[in-house]
DNA sequence: TTATTAATCTACTAAAACTATAGGATAAAC
DNA sequence: GTTTATCCTATAGTTTTAGTAGATTAATAA
């Protein structure tokens, strides 16, 4: 299941997407727009800064904004921020590669076969999908 | 992330696949050969009889084994069994689908329509997997 | 300068899910 | 009737998730 950090990362994204200009959009607007618990909002457009995606401003008429063009940003990045590795077991993970210590031989092993597919039709879905795309 | 009870299923169900004949394989072997804990896989094996995979017999020369061929036995249903929903949001769920409560449009919203995709790509591998593809 | 506003950061907690484990009950074989 | 191995329920430990609290920092406006 899709964690509600993911979840709410996506909408808050797009909602900023969404708008006409690049103003700065407080964390209370969004979580009201989107029923997100403001709190919650606030560490995950922290993480979505820190990455890159999202410049923010202090004060009055500060908030959020969106940086770079919702084109250029892929669904691989995003989740892979927001929700972590995209393939289901480490063992055929692309960025985040680890060796199963219950698997003697990967090659043979059946879990690896079918999650290598499932990560490979995931990914072909997340590297042609961009932020635009899920603007309505 | 795939969770140890359906990466140890999807295993026991390879290895019981992997047998020659259909004869009972105790719990223990197959614990043994998949290095897993017995007591876990116990609890697995015996959803797997309940829905119909496995027949089992008690006593000695008692175990487990395959009740249906291995082409006959496609992955989405045993991943519906041992891991959930294949859907990574329930509004995008074919078997288990549920309203989220948060959001007020479906049609509007970008995790649905993602999420949509994503169901659709990893419907297509489980569809198009048996257990018999996963036999090394 | 001071007050106000809104993001930043650290730390903590409650709840849920996951990964087992314990131990007796049941049934089959001998 | 003893041994063997599955069946079943309950429970416990750990990790992850989701959310909260409260103080700090920076920008704006008076």
């Amino acid at each position: 299941m899709l964690s509600k950090k993911t979840k709410y990362g996506l909408k808050a994204l797009t909602f900023l997407a969404s708008q006409k200009n690049r103003d700065p959009i407080q964390i209370a607007e969004i979580a009201k727009h989107e029923n997100i618990s403001q709190k919650f909002l606030e560490s995950i457009l922290l993480t979505l800064r820190r990455t890159g995606y999202l410049g923010s401003k202090k004060g009055k008429g500060g908030g959020y904004y969106l940086i770079k063009d919702p084109t250029e940003i892929p669904m691989t990045t995003v989740m892979r921020v927001l929700e972590g590795p995209i393939a289901m077991v480490s063992c055929v993970s692309l960025n985040f590669y680890e060796k199963c210590d219950d698997c003697p031989d990967e090659q043979a092993c059946s879990v690896h076969k079918l999650m290598l597919k499932v990560r490979d039709s995931a990914l072909d879905v997340y590297r042609n999908t961009t932020l635009a795309d899920l603007i309505p």
